[in-house]
Order: structure tokens, then sequence, then C-alpha cells
DNA sequence: GACAACCAACTACACCTGTCGTATTACATG
DNA sequence: CATGTAATACGACAGGTGTAGTTGGTTGTC
């Protein structure tokens, strides 16, 4: 069942970085994260050993520097962030939030295309494992 | 546009049974929430308090007791934090967030039917503003 | 071999949240 | 009016997060 993995602001920027690059070392990542934010280097690197604890990433030492990867996916923490969101804003119901979605402003036409276009997809899959069964 | 109203758990625990009854007090609010949690009055009332600081609830005082109402709607809070989370998983992009939906095992049969039920309705809401144009 | 540069480790601190205990105040009652 | 009771106000503390300084060990270089 894999533990919820919420992850804040500032440690999801660290792990998109991870995510994308597969590896990369504590410098690496703070020049990756330098450009928006003003951070000192020990501070990327608390962060990151904090994360190794809690299990969001490893490292390897690689001539005196560490390599961190992560050990959880962006699918993982993203089922995990949007079923804990679900249950707490709309009692567990996806279909709540999706018509949420839909009611605020916040799906334009553009968005709307896709996401039928999404279902069709996901439809034909269905229905594919359907025949198979 | 409206700050951003990022709850926690617990707090949104407090601020649904305010949306559910349209106003308690800490001693009604506590006995709601007892049911399940074991919390102290007086952590309510803290709780309470420091909503009341960040803007998410108001109170009046009635007979020497606090009658907590909430401020922000229910709604807000899901755009904001359904907003937030979509910036920071999803790079702000809706149409990826039901995606993930649908390719996650979160969406059943069920589901999927009330789904396109929404946009079906939704659709024919842009419409009906269309022709009004 | 001494020294500078680089890096991780450790420590610190402020702020937020969940949790309460204690102090204080206001009311009702005898 | 003295008191006990009921509620709020206030202060505290632990744990997590963002943020960073300082320390100490390795290494490459003169």
């Amino acid at each position: 069942m894999s533990e919820p993995h919420q992850l804040t602001e500032l440690q999801l920027a660290i792990m998109r970085i991870l995510w994308e690059r597969k590896e990369a070392t504590v410098a690496e990542i703070h020049a990756a994260l330098h450009g928006e934010r003003g951070l000192a280097p020990t501070t990327v690197a608390t962060l990151l050993s904090r994360l190794e604890k809690r299990g969001a990433v490893k490292h390897l030492t690689v001539s005196r520097q560490y390599v961190y990867y992560p050990v959880i996916s962006e699918d993982e923490v993203r089922s995990s962030m949007v079923a804990e969101l679900t249950d707490q804003l709309f009692d567990g119901d996806v279909a709540e939030l999706v018509s949420h979605l839909l009611r605020a402003q916040d799906v334009s036409a553009d968005d709307l295309e896709k996401v039928k276009e999404l279902i069709a997809t996901h439809e034909a899959g269905l229905e594919a494992s359907d025949d198979r069964r």
C-alpha cells in the first residue's frame, strides 16, 4: 500500500529535478533550483538528507560527492497526493472532484476537448481488456 | 484574487462542520469531532482562534460562548487547494490531472459514467451561453 | 607537507501545527 | 456577596519545514 507521500512545494521542486534527470548531485540540484530561488547550497543539502530519511530518495557516493536519485516515482506521489486531496475535499469521490473542476472556471474549452479525448481513449482501453476477458 | 486557502486535515474537519451547520460553538464542534478523535476542548478552541486569525472563520459572542461561522466557502477552499495541487503536480494543466485520474486505478466504471454525464451537462451549459452571445 | 577548496555533518533558529495545561474572567446560585 | 462553574485567553512543548552558518574531514596543488 505504499505510505502516504505528501510533499511540500520545495520538496516537490527537488523531486521534479530528480525525476527528470534520474539522478543529480547536491550542487546540480542547487544550480537547477537557483534560477528562481536564492537558496544556500546547504539548504538544499539539508532538504535532501531529510527526504532521504523519509525514504523519498537515496544516494550513492561518487568521489566525495553525493549523487541522489529518487526512490519514489512521480506517479506514486501524484496518486498519493491526489487521493489525499480527494479524500479530504470530496469525501473520496473522484467524480465530485471532476465535477468541481468543470464547475469552477478552471477548465477551458481546450482542456475540455483534451479531457474528452482522454476519456475516449480510456474507454477504448477498458473495452480492450473486456474483450480479453 | 482571494488568498490561498491551504488547510490541513484537522482544519478541514473543523471547516466541514461549520460549512454543514452554518455555525457552531466550540463545544458543538468538539462534540462533533470527538467521535473519532480524542481532542481536548481547548485544542479545538485553539484551532478555531488560529483559523480566525487567518480569516477562515469569525465568531459572535452569545451569552459568554463563541459561535463560529465560516468566512470562506467550501468551494473557495476546494478551488484554492485543487489549483495548488494542479500547479505543483501537473504544472497547472488540468487535463493532465484528469489524465492521471483516468490512468490511475482511481476511477471506477461508475465514476467514469458520472464524469461523462458531467461533461455532457457542462457542454450543454457552454452552448447555452454561446447562443446567448 | 602545508594550505586552500570542496563537501557533508551537525547545530541552530524561526514559524506552523497539533496538543494541552493553567490562568483568568464572567455568571448563576445559594 | 462568596463561590463554584463554565468558557475563553495565554503559554508551552514537540515535531516538521525552510533556511543557513559553522565545523571538520578529503583532496588536489604548490
